[in-house]
RNA sequence: GCCCAGGUGGCGAAAUCGGUAGACGCGUUGGACUUAAAAUCCAAUUCCCGCAAGGGAGUAACGGUUCAAUUCCGUUCCUGGGUACCA
């Protein structure tokens, strides 16, 4: 019989689904490797040939892991909550969790097709109030370190979708089209600030690519200055400003505030209020995408008021702009139009008065704003000198001015901001939060957890700015605990869920506690973590932030949950456009299965190229890899299902090649470079290929090395070859030194570095005997015409380069 | 703009403590088997000159260091990703 993977693939797994071959054991004696895959969130449209490629590359690692005696948690569940199953629902009329069912079972039959090895019965789903009852404890952990608060600030307010966004998702809308406004409203916020400092240290212990940890530093965006107090003219509120650069505040010229900002009222004369009015209004119309990116030119206005340069004792215009974000520092800042060019390109709009402060600066060019280097000057007064000095003295010598007189104080600021964690959805882990009827807000007691989510008659938005669950009586009015009043009616974003489902992977029927401890210390924190890079600063931040938190609250033993991260690159499409369905260019694994096998499959998307490079699919070339299979299965039975004839011993030169596949493959596979792994198995079977026959035991050692990739023909000709149990009991196979070392190797001779002859000699001589073998050769003495080298360079067992004139 | 990653045959790619560039695979060409096709097997396949032996060029471009550069340094160009008034 010839190879039929549409047989052998169904057979075997379902074997392994039978024998519950990868069920984790609970052994706590045995070393552990903890292995993860981003969960999926389940669509209707079904997995794409992206997912299995990270996918692939796991399984093909926690195989090997078993086989090399690890006790490896490889666990897959759904991120089940979300916005496209309640748009589902919305047109549909069905209830999002019976499309997630839906979707969820076409995924894990998608995924059981492929034969990956997880362990089924550790699956989770968010939205199963098992598993969102602990997401809600946590918020109320969090809700009691006063991590978690409401907020009245305003939020990004997608009209379309009639819901808010986190900071961190407005771009992803506004690039799909949406529009995002600044609306105040009513909103949880997690207090992320907090932990700006740890989620920035966390990252040097990291094993994490490198540009990620440059994304996340950029988001945490730390910066070192200070804070000081303007007074006012005729006010008795100072204002407060941030910078970076106090070095400069000789040369503050006027002030800039948004127009957001507090003190706008208190600052507006008379004759200026009718400006500051419409300008105001205006810049409450814009979008944040307005404010920012379609900036071309600046605008702002005068309120009239006046602020005294504390250096300078000059009096200064206070102006307002949308130049300056209300959510940065103190949403005002000192204008130095000598030094920044945001601010100079105001002055000049505006005929505002310029200062130079700096001497023989660099010029701010492109990101860089404001100039460096440079030394100090007209910065002067009775009790602070600071011309001469270069800019980090100036701005330390100010910032103890500052300190000194109370007019200052230094500061670090960070870009990031507070999450807006509330969504105003239906599908969506309920906030366990009640008010009573008195205006208290009382957190549900964790005994009574979960809150649980209503079935619901309409999906709509309430349209008032709440939750559909704001139009179920039944359930929004609540007693609690004889208590009469209302429940939040808004819901966790998406994020919650996948924030600490790596812990619940650990102890998933635990109900007792979120994580079962003794198997959370053994099992954290997680090896390898997998997946896309589309979720640097989103889940990799939030995820980070709860794990700190449940740390520092002793819940669980390790500061960070992902010791080491890697990003698979994406596949394109043939056309090497990105892959979507408007375009036609989106490859179904199905077809691909149902042509070639699931094994061909797994091996194609890792041969392709590098696991973390970008790569275009190409179907014509899975050929190649089904060759390989086809010659790997007649290495057991020819095309007439006749067994294949063994012979006892191997030729020395094929356990050389075989032993060298075993050290290569295993180094290969520890590296994630599968690619090159099965290069390897490819010229270790072409070696096969050259006997007429080859021994039992190297066929076996091979099918070893290949079952991570190839899992189903490897079970299937380890059991055609007599053994019984799965192949995957196996133990790794360990190179052999003896089969290794070579006795003799290849001499290059260079002259003049270019290759003229190649000599195989013994092993180990000296640059003497490589010389004088060099020179017994033909066609290295025609290019030497004759002349002595005048120089001999000996790379050992390597190289010999004759250097002559 | 800025930051990060990358640029190697017709194609996917391999080789980077500097040491034979193109492993492995696809495709193509020729051959074997076959009534024929598929499958399979064998051989060739970076480009240029040459019947061949052989020679020359070649890792985005230019320059530098070195006995020797895909690898190190500098400048430029291109592609992909991130980011964008954060004071």
């Amino acid at each position: 019989m010839a190879y039929r993977p549409e047989e052998i693939e169904p057979k075997w797994q379902n074997y392994w689904e039978k024998n519950h071959t990868f069920k984790t054991p609970t052994d706590y004696t045995k070393p552990k490797y903890y292995i993860l895959d981003m969960f999926p969130y389940p669509s209707g449209s079904g997995l794409h040939v992206g997912h299995p490629e990270g996918y692939t590359a796991t399984d093909i690692l926690a195989r090997t892991k078993r086989m090399q005696g690890f006790n490896v948690l490889h666990p897959m569940g759904w991120d089940a909550f979300g916005l496209p199953a309640e748009k589902h629902a919305l047109k549909t009329k069905t209830h999002p969790e019976a499309s997630n069912r839906k979707n969820i079972d076409n995924f894990r039959k998608q995924l059981k097709m492929l034969g990956f090895s997880y362990d089924w019965e550790r699956e989770i789903n968010t939205t199963d109030p098992s598993y969102y009852r602990w997401t809600q404890w946590i918020f109320l952990q969090l809700y009691k370190k006063g991590l978690a608060y409401p907020s009245n600030a305003p939020v990004n307010w997608c009209e379309e979708l009639k819901t808010v966004l986190a900071n961190e998702e407005v771009q992803e809308h506004v690039d799909q089209g949406y529009t995002v406004i600044k609306r105040p409203m009513r909103q949880w916020m997690l207090k992320i600030t907090a932990y700006a400092q740890k989620l920035l240290d966390g990252l040097n212990d990291l094993d994490w690519p490198i540009h990620l940890k440059e994304m996340q530093r950029n988001w945490i965006g730390r910066s070192e200055g200070c804070t000081a107090w303007f007074e006012l003219d005729g006010l008795a509120e100072k204002l407060e400003i941030y910078t970076t650069r106090p070095d400069t505040m000789f040369g503050a010229t006027f002030m800039v505030i948004a127009p957001e900002h507090p003190l706008v009222d208190k600052l507006t004369q008379p004759a200026n209020k009718a400006e500051v009015d419409q300008y105001r209004y205006q810049a409450a119309l814009k979008s944040d995408l307005e404010r920012t990116e379609l900036q071309k030119e600046k605008s702002g206005v005068f309120t009239g008021g006046y602020a005294i340069n504390p250096l300078t004792g000059q009096k200064v215009p206070v102006w307002i702009s949308d130049y300056v974000l209300i959510s940065y520092g103190s949403g005002a800042i000192m204008a130095v139009p000598a030094n920044d060019d945001r601010d100079f390109e105001f002055a000049q709009k505006f005929g505002l008065q310029v200062t130079e402060i700096l001497d023989g600066g660099e010029l701010p060019k492109g990101a860089i704003v404001q100039r460096i280097g440079g030394t100090i000057i007209n910065s002067a007064n009775a009790e602070l000198n600071l011309n001469g000095l270069c800019v980090s003295e100036a701005i330390e010598n100010t910032i103890v001015w500052l300190e000194k007189t109370g007019k200052g104080k230094r500061t670090v600021q960070y870009k990031l901001r507070d999450w807006l964690f509330s969504r105003q959805r239906y599908w969506g882990e309920p906030i366990p939060i009640f008010y009573s009827d008195s205006g208290e807000e009382i957190a549900i007691d964790e005994a009574d957890l979960p809150l649980v989510l209503p079935d619901v008659k309409s999906y709509e938005p309430s349209g008032t700015g709440e939750s559909p669950l704001a139009t179920i009586d039944s359930w929004v009015n609540y007693t609690y605990k004889g208590i009469k009043g209302r429940l939040e009616t808004n819901t966790m974003p998406q994020w919650a869920g996948s924030c600490w489902y790596y812990l619940r992977f650990i102890s998933p029927d635990c109900d007792s506690r979120f994580v079962d401890a003794e198997a959370e210390k053994y099992w954290m924190n997680v090896d390898l973590y997998l997946g896309g890079a589309e979720h640097a600063v989103l889940h990799l931040i939030y995820a980070r932030f709860w794990h700190k938190v449940l740390y520092d609250l002793g819940l669980v033993s390790t500061s960070e949950p992902f010791k080491k991260l890697f990003n698979q690159g994406m596949i394109l499409g043939e056309d090497g456009q990105k892959m979507s369905k408007s375009l036609g260019n989106v490859v179904n694994p199905d077809d691909i299965v149902a042509r070639f096998g699931a094994d061909a499959f797994r091996l194609y998307e890792m041969f392709m190229g590098p696991l973390d490079r970008v790569k275009n699919w190409n179907t014509d070339n899975i050929t190649g890899l089904s060759k390989f299979l086809r010659r790997i299965y007649s290495l057991v039975e020819d095309d007439h299902g006749k067994p294949v004839e063994f012979c006892l011993e191997d030729k020395p030169e094929t356990l050389r090649v075989l032993h060298r596949t075993i050290r290569d493959v295993t180094i290969d596979i520890d590296r994630l470079y599968f690619n090159t792994a099965i290069a390897k198995m490819m010229e270790c079977l072409n070696e096969f290929k050259k006997h007429d026959t080859i021994s039992r035991s190297s066929v076996e050692t091979l099918l070893i090395l290949l079952s991570g990739f190839a899992p189903h023909i490897c079970e299937e000709l380890w059991q055609k070859l007599g053994n019984q149990d799965s192949i995957s009991q196996c133990t790794w196979p360990v190179a052999k030194d003896e089969y290794l070392v070579e006795d003799t190797v290849l001499l290059v001779v260079q002259i003049n570095g270019k290759l003229r002859d190649q000599l195989q000699i013994p092993k180990g001589l000296g640059q003497e005997e490589c010389l004088n073998l060099a020179k017994a050769s033909e066609k290295v003495q025609k290019y030497l015409e004759g002349k002595e080298p005048f120089k001999v360079i000996l790379v050992p067992d390597k190289l010999l380069n004759l250097v002559i004139k």
